[in-house]
DNA sequence: TATTGTTATACTCTATAACTATA
DNA sequence: TATAGTTATAGAGTATAACAATA
């Protein structure tokens, strides 16, 4: 439940005074507390996920790779022949979306797209070889930069952590 | 060049080849496996909150309370006084992007601005009485559906949680 | 000179409607 | 009728530059 920053605030949803019980002079420089908010699990996976963006942000940004193109290239080179529809489904994009994104990696030259041998009008996306040669690289680069985030943690609070998250949204 | 992304040219990162082994007719409609990306810790946060935002998004809505507007007014009403560059700090918000939100709020009757005691210059803001009141019922909404959200897991694993993901971007 | 608040603006991301061609 | 792909467009969200008033 969302309590209270201070002791003595009152009994209900913490939306209480606080903090007005020392200065004259609030000091404005500092950091708001925002505890009373850290309880609260949809603040801590977006904090740590903006975290983690941010770094990701800036070591792919020489290989030209946006976190969700990562996440759709790294798809493409495990599962070739995957379509639009399937993309959108693993990915929360929409179709509209997504098509700006797949014609930006084919003209990069990073994917092809294939007509699906059962239904001329779905496209298959293959990867080429300079698509596979980048993803290694940047895959690489991901995990390396992952690890160093959670150097801090072992193995086992990693394992964990990961259970729990999946708990949530599984 | 037209190629058959192989199986064999990734080890590394644990991206496990599934699926192209066995159908020669492969099932378009099935979801696609994305175990290879779950081992990114960048990756399951964002599911995570992604997955929570989007309940608090419709349970909040009535309130016409978005996400980061709940975070400010709840901070507001937390610490009556609190200036804009206090929450940008906070809630990594740009000053310009602050305006229209703070703007919003106090033409909707729920915060007021009040000039600092010791600086002309700032504006500190504070809770109206309607704005209280706003607070406790969607404090209250929030909790509940995060509560539901997260009764998996017991309060052991819970806490555990909290402290893993801090312990990444603290 | 540095800081607080503000406007204007642009760019990205996300969302909706509507169209085509195939199934 | 339903589905895969596409276009156009609108709306959030986020970003930078520049300015006025004050410290």
């Amino acid at each position: 439940m969302p309590n209270k920053p201070s002791p003595e605030s009152n009994s209900r949803t913490g939306a209480t005074q606080a903090d007005s019980t020392s200065c004259a002079a609030p000091d404005t420089t500092a950091e708001v507390d925002t505890r009373y908010l850290q309880i609260l699990m949809g603040y801590n996976p977006r904090k740590a996920a903006l975290n983690i963006l941010e770094v990701f942000l800036e070591r792919l940004a020489p290989y030209g790779l946006k976190p969700v193109e990562f996440s759709v290239m790294s798809t493409i080179c495990h599962k070739p022949g995957v379509n639009s529809r399937q993309l959108c489904n693993a990915f929360d994009l929409l179709h509209p979306n997504l098509v700006g994104l797949i014609q930006s990696l084919e003209s990069r030259g990073l994917i092809e797209r294939q007509p699906a041998p059962h239904d001329v009008r779905a496209m298959g996306f293959h990867a080429t070889s300079k698509g596979l040669e980048l993803m290694i690289q940047a895959e690489q680069i991901a995990t390396e930069l992952e690890m160093k985030k959670i150097a801090q943690l072992t193995t086992a609070q990693r394992k964990s952590l990961l259970t729990l998250l999946q708990k949530i949204y599984l």
